[in-house]
DNA sequence: ACCTATTGATAAAT
DNA sequence: TATTTATCAATAGGT
């Protein structure tokens, strides 16, 4: 039906794909509207263009859900019980997975171990051992972090202290001589006479915030 | 398309209605495989004659199932019940649990911690140290047990070594008195004398085999 | 998206 | 129910 025969067989050029597609599932949904008209009929139709596209039809009259409920009474075929049995057994899995991560969780805390025998105690008293050591290596790693910012710090301190004293040393000695010379001009070498002398050097803290 | 134009509305002659729905429904199917072909598509398609009598379709790249997961995924509309979406919260609530139990593992274990700061590592030290001093604790238990069984097995063996070694005194002696005093008749009071004579009391290892 | 020659679907008769 | 056939509907290819 149309200028000329056509085999039927994928359509290779995309465009006239796209096109006949188009058209061919308006026609469907029309017979299914007439069907379901006509002879009294319940249609459930749906379809997927090859580039994604979803078109649905659904007789008024019902819903895809009891189309679908019907053809596996009728049909005796599973469609979602297959699915739940698959969504069941998962849960069943992880829950194992679960249950077992429990125990292993428990026994590290030393819960639940009455049951085991010495032999049994033995890998769990290992990986107790050795999760300290590894624990205790990371807070010795931050120890150390700290200790070295603690003595940059005090270096650094220690610097500022002596830069300070030296400052102020100079200072008194400079109005030492304005107190003997009277007022004279300011001299570009001067340091500004304005700082105050509450100005001392302080011990200060090192920083011993976390990073976080 | 016929020998004459109908109207699109329910066929009331019943066997009339019976032989559209038949001659349509044929068509519908046609078309749909040939949408399938022709422009690579996926069709499902569910049809209900007025007599309950069930016909479908699916292209044969897929199959229903696949088609209604595709069919939900697209349309956002949940086909599958409440059940379902429990099931599926309930893989996902698991799921996050055991991740959570993963880490927390991983942690005692001494692993993935170097994104942790001294302060979450308190928690872990501690009870790496709990768990160590429950374990330990279960061991010495055992311990205490097993140096008890030592202890009341040692005790039973020099008591069992005293009886036999009076019993062989005993024997001894009336062996030398039946030396003396030729063939006696038994007396009641003697110890059955087909004890034989290698029964002696050999140092015997309390028991170390664990209880399973 | 529209047009139309042509094929395909099917209503009614058998 | 199946076949036939006249008629209408769908649509392929062109615009």
């Amino acid at each position: 039906m149309g200028r000329g025969k056509i085999e039927i067989k994928r359509i290779e050029n995309s465009t006239n794909r796209q096109v006949t597609y188009s058209k061919r599932r308006n026609g469907i949904m029309k017979k299914a509207k007439e069907i379901t008209i006509l002879c009294d009929a319940q249609v459930s139709l749906v379809i997927f263009s090859s580039t994604g596209k979803m078109s649905d039809y659904c007789s008024p009259s019902t819903t895809l859900t009891k189309v679908l409920d019907r053809y596996q009474k009728t049909s005796g075929k599973r469609l979602w019980d297959a699915k739940h049995e698959y969504l069941s057994t998962e849960v069943d899995r992880i829950k194992k997975e679960n249950d077992c991560m429990q125990i292993e969780l428990r026994h590290l805390k030393g819960e639940d171990i009455t049951s085991l025998n010495p032999k049994e105690l033995i890998p769990i008293e290992e990986a107790l051992e050795n999760g300290l050591v590894n624990v205790r290596a990371k807070q010795m790693e931050y120890l150390k972090m700290l200790k070295k910012n603690e003595r940059y710090l005090e270096e650094e301190n220690k610097h500022l202290r002596c830069i300070l004293h030296h400052q102020q040393i100079e200072i008194e000695g400079n109005m030492r001589m304005e107190m003997e010379n009277g007022y004279n001009t300011q001299k570009g070498r001067d340091y500004p006479s304005q700082m105050p002398f509450a100005f001392r050097a302080q011990p200060m803290q090192p920083n011993l915030q976390e990073n976080k």
